[in-house]
DNA sequence: AGGTATTCACATGAAACTATTCTCTGAGTTAGG
DNA sequence: TAACTCAGAGAATAGTTTCATGTGAATACCTGT
């Protein structure tokens, strides 16, 4: 008890790093966004006559993760809020990540979510979808306004089923009489809207937009924005910013990670005490996100992902790529080992197949000729992970 | 030797089923007037 | 008679199962030389 109590003491006295640490969380919004003046100059041209009340056209986002199109968009949208409130314009405008999962990711909750932000909760659960537009559409249609909707990572909306809302969507103003809608697309798949329904493409994207990746000094220059609010002076090592930022360009100048990167580091840094940001905390960094990610991913999943993993990483020291039919196999005896129902082999394969899609494994589709055709299965991760995951399934399985 | 046809071991798709969680409705019950 | 309770019907969703169909190339099987 003394001790936790010195701990704390410690930990208070100490120095922090960080003098401010929200302007490197990922949703917050600068005073100034960096390197996008022209394009958001552009948005804001094509969305200010909802400020005349005049429905703007519908606009369409593409980019890579990290090249600030979220952070443009709603930059614009905040100053635009602020302006319609000031003068008493009825202007409303809505932003949903379509990604969230229990949240927006399907139809129903969607159109669910968008009535929360009018101020109306709707159940999980138990009404007709259609009710739930009924809904939707008294709400909008009860007073002449604009409503500007955007919809980030809209690619996931429509992968999991049709296009038939983004559809119903475009087909709302037709029956609206007072309010109109005017939908903004967010999607980092450069090529979502090729295998759209062509009313709902020509519609969704009447103007369209491509935010291209910043390079690596343009990162530098927004690290450095952001640490000048978050860290205290003289913290950062030299260098430690040129690195991060080329960290980040590397893959495709995603400054979302730059930040988070530098963040982390700058926790790490922290936590053992150092006095500066340096270097090492930067390759300590990534390793952590990188583990930390992995980690959350495995933990996220339902109990047979995990017995489909432990089975997968029971194999692997083999160290030559297996088959989905041997991990089948060994999967099955876990699992009645364990005590847990057998899923078919159809299921198993899906839940390979996603287990790609997370990066956790790689498959790729072979075939063996005269012996079939299969997956061949290798795991991406290293050896410590592995070793780490492992105990980790065994300690989660254990608890039921 | 060269050319087809087979065949394996799954992949991939679609539909239907199960279980859970939640709403809504209307019948039956209760309590107060 | 108004208010309340509670079972039953119906939804949305996640996770599966069932049934059906697809598929790439190593091998088996021919064929004519």
């Amino acid at each position: 008890m003394k001790g936790m109590r010195g701990f704390f003491e410690n930990f208070l006295e100490r120095e922090s790093l960080f003098l401010d640490k929200t302007s490197l969380l990922s949703h917050y919004v600068p005073n100034e966004v960096l390197y996008r003046e022209e394009l958001i100059n552009e948005i804001a041209n094509i969305l200010a006559p909802s400020l005349r009340i005049e429905r703007p056209s519908n606009l369409f986002v593409y980019g890579k993760t990290g090249t600030g199109k979220t952070l443009s968009i709603r930059y614009i949208l905040q100053s635009m809020d602020q302006i319609s409130k000031e003068r008493n314009i009825p202007l409303k405008s809505i932003y949903i990540n379509c990604k969230l999962k229990r949240v927006a990711d399907t139809e129903y909750r969607l159109i669910a979510q968008i009535i929360k932000s009018f101020g109306r909760d709707i159940p999980a659960t138990g009404l007709p979808t259609d009710e739930v537009y009924n809904i939707f559409y008294r709400l909008l249609d009860s007073e002449k306004q604009i409503i500007l909707l955007v919809l980030d990572e809209i690619d996931q909306l429509t992968k999991k089923m049709g296009d038939e809302i983004l559809y119903n969507l475009t087909r709302i103003n037709a029956e609206l009489k007072k309010a109109q809608i005017c939908l903004i697309g967010i999607s980092n798949n450069l090529v979502f809207a090729e295998n759209l329904d062509p009313r709902v493409q020509s519609s969704l994207s009447e103007e369209e937009l491509i935010f291209p990746p910043y390079n690596a000094l343009q990162i530098q220059d927004i690290l450095r924005q952001r640490c000048s609010k978050a860290f205290a002076r003289d913290v950062i090592e030299p260098g430690v910013v040129e690195k991060c930022a080329a960290y980040a360009a590397r893959e495709h100048g995603d400054a979302r990670r730059a930040i988070d990167l530098l963040r982390v580091a700058g926790e790490l840094a922290e936590r053992e005490n150092a006095k500066t940001v340096q270097l090492i905390h930067l390759d300590s960094a990534e390793e952590k996100i990188e583990s930390d990610k992995v980690i959350n991913t495995v933990i996220g999943q339902p109990k047979q992902f995990q017995l489909v993993l432990y089975s997968i990483l029971q194999l692997t020291p083999n160290n030559r790529p297996f088959f989905t039919g041997e991990i089948y196999e060994l999967y099955s005896k876990v699992c009645k080992k364990a005590q847990f129902n057998v899923l078919t082999q159809r299921r198993i394969s899906d839940i390979l197949a996603e287990f790609d899609m997370l990066g956790i494994i790689n498959a790729k589709i072979i075939s063996k000729g005269r012996y079939g055709r299969t997956r061949e299965v290798s795991v991406a991760l290293d050896e410590n992970m592995k070793v780490k995951l492992k105990e980790l399934i065994e300690k989660s399985l254990q608890m039921n």
